[in-house]
DNA sequence: ATCCTTTATTGACTTAATTGTTTATCGGAT
DNA sequence: ATCCGATAAACAATTAAGTCAATAAAGGAT
């Protein structure tokens, strides 16, 4: 409201603006670089290596509230992650009805290394902006991520459980 | 790190910022906003609406290259639209190979409400965001998309095209 | 006319996600 | 000590989406 100019109307074109470029993202950045389709990982796959390789020891009710799917959705992923042994279902010290997730060695290795190949691939597109660019994007990127709706992160949250009981 | 600057270093830190960010993107935004699972359209379906509500009059490979996925993935998309009555598939007046895709009265119709949609729900967001940070948000994703390899767009495009012929 | 390319479809198969149901377990009430 | 409600996860079935391989039909060239 700084500038004081007619409110919702020039939000409004911003936001048209911001949704086009979020979709281009998706098109490219997204497709082409975040989404290698390195090691006969799936997307759902490679996203859930990822989650359990920052948050150990999580939960699968934990990895279902994180990608806003159900349960049987994350038992088919680990069942498949665990096939090709990236990933381990262990037990839960106190409470037997709990699943303890855990990366393998093979499967730290390469989340490691689809990380690293994220990483390099972004450095060569940032290297074509300039350092102001990088700067704006990064603090606004921050900002928004900020502004969002709270991420389902690992924390405990109400969210929609519920499962069917009867 | 953050004033570090030796070079390549710094942008590894930038990179992986980045990465992190476009990744909370992709748990936020993209899943509470932009996918509004609304009209019983699939997240696939309400893609290739958009695109055909953005390029009236394409093609069925214009869209398989759009998304970089492959043409039967598009037929059976196709298929599901014309037949909820969203999309139809004209024919091309000089070449009768081709498809000419087009959205239906109702097809514009939910095209354009779901646009409203997200475009409200953005709005929210970005009120939340102070105007500097919207500039330096809109300003720093131009500068991304711009960097990032070309947009597989409408554009004749090479991409990872190959596909099956023998 | 014959060959080659382009455009799209079809079929078979795999992976995903959703819904609904069932099993096992925990924790707290009697 | 047992019953009851809630929680964690598996299992089953359906629908959608994506792949490849093969096919068909139209366009264009020689």
């Amino acid at each position: 409201m700084a500038t004081g100019g007619k409110g919702a109307t020039r939000w409004t074109a911003e936001a048209v603006r911001v949704l086009d470029l979020l979709n281009s993202l998706g098109t490219t950045i997204f497709r082409q670089l975040v989404w290698q389709k390195a090691a006969d990982l799936t997307f759902a796959q490679s996203q859930v290596l990822f989650y359990v390789a920052e948050h150990p020891a999580c939960h699968m009710g934990d990895v279902a509230k994180a990608f806003g799917v159900t349960l049987p959705a994350v038992t088919h992923i680990v069942d498949r992650l665990e096939q090709k042994e990236l990933l381990v279902r262990g037990d839960h010290p106190a409470d037997r009805r709990i699943y303890v997730l855990e990366l393998t060695r093979t499967g730290k290795a390469l989340a490691e290394e689809l990380q690293a190949l994220r990483v390099r691939g972004l450095e060569r597109v940032l290297a074509r902006m300039s350092v102001d660019n990088r700067r704006r994007l990064v603090v606004g990127l921050e900002a928004l991520v900020d502004a969002a709706p709270q991420t389902p992160d690992v924390e405990a949250k109400p969210v929609a459980a519920g499962r069917g009981k009867r």
